[in-house]
DNA sequence: GAGTCCGCATGACAGATGTCATGCGGACTC
DNA sequence: GAGTCCGCATGACATCTGTCATGCGGACTC
């Protein structure tokens, strides 16, 4: 019998997972959580065989919880469900040692399947995210530009980034211009996004 | 019996739902869609009591469905369900003609009765979102202002959002700075932003 | 060890951006 | 009808941003 933690926000579908994953003989959902920090707790308490978590959450999201888990929590597989799907959170995750990634576009069959293929040490990742993955490839960014594309993600102007990174602002401006050429865009704004979508950030 | 037609991109959520509403006594799911188009097919074949909308899918996006039925099925209510829940999009929905606006977070139980109450011609709108929008007020924006940040949203440079407006690059500059100031922003991006947030583009 | 490449860092310069003062015309008050 | 307010629109000016030429030092090749 494979012991299930489930933890995602959305009320109702945690509800609804739940009563899905009811139905499979072999699986059994024996705790359920609404945040990150929840998550944790529960799998402490519970020791599950496999956490099941969604992307985003308050508190932790599941790439942390994922994180956090394997080390405290060490027997216990950690996937995760995400509608929010792009190559970067997938990055993110494998590095965070998650072991599934799967879209909500599922079916319920199907994440069972997972489920099982995760609890006996397998993998899984979603063909169309790894494919997605690999078109974006590594990141031709230097750590110090993906640096400064972090800190001008949000909009601050060149100065507030500069002092942040006790650099002069001409190098920071030639850090930015420099991301922005290699990516293909405008200006370090839309540089930002393209960066973060392909999870270069 | 109430015949209630389920629209949402995510396969897992969508049979969750279906077979947690098929355990009220009073629904019935006549058809299910995985995109904007299917659920217009769909409502257009099957002429449903209730339409049950993700807010994002492919194809047109849960509101613009909404927008459609109301002429094309009249008879027909529609009610938003969404995980990406801020006060903008409650508000396009409500202008939509939307008669349920509920965020994921609430209980499959809770979600029957709000289908219920959509169906006898009443309104349910989440209070919590109720509250965001309320707090946002109404926009500080002049129509062009709002024009100009709409267009600005990408990162465009003003060269190229001026000649989309058919205005001078200056005038642009101004609208997106007064926009800014009444914003509390230190510049056109992060407006834009914060515009968008609040339902106010 | 010399040569070469690459990332880090800087300042000067041109061009883009934001701020300001100004004018026009419609709506509303009195 | 005069006065006032507000949104629309523009150009001049100061500031900010992006591009370029340049230099330094570590890593790698031969």
């Amino acid at each position: 019998m494979i012991r299930v933690l489930l933890a995602d926000d959305e009320h109702l579908i945690r509800g609804a997972l739940a009563s899905l994953l009811a139905l499979e003989d072999d699986i059994t959902v024996v705790a359920e959580a609404a945040s990150g920090d929840e998550a944790l707790a529960m799998a402490r308490a519970h020791r599950p065989d496999v956490a099941v978590l969604d992307m985003r959450m308050p508190g932790h999201d599941g790439v942390s919880v994922a994180a956090l888990l394997r080390e405290e929590v060490p027997e216990c597989a950690s996937m995760i469900v995400t509608s929010h799907a792009g190559a970067g959170a997938l990055k993110q995750a494998l590095a965070a040692g998650v072991r599934g990634f799967v879209p909500k576009t599922v079916s319920a069959r199907r994440l069972a399947e997972i489920i099982r293929t995760v609890h006996t040490d397998g993998r899984y990742v979603d063909h169309e995210l790894a494919a997605d993955a690999i078109a974006a490839g590594e990141s031709p960014l230097t750590p110090r530009e993906a640096e400064m594309l972090s800190l001008a993600e949000d909009g601050a102007p060149v100065a507030e980034i500069a002092s942040r990174a006790a650099l002069s602002p001409g190098t920071v401006r030639n850090y930015l211009s420099a991301a922005a050429a290699k990516l293909g865009a405008e200006n370090r704004h839309v540089a930002a996004r393209i960066a973060r979508e392909r999870g270069w950030l």
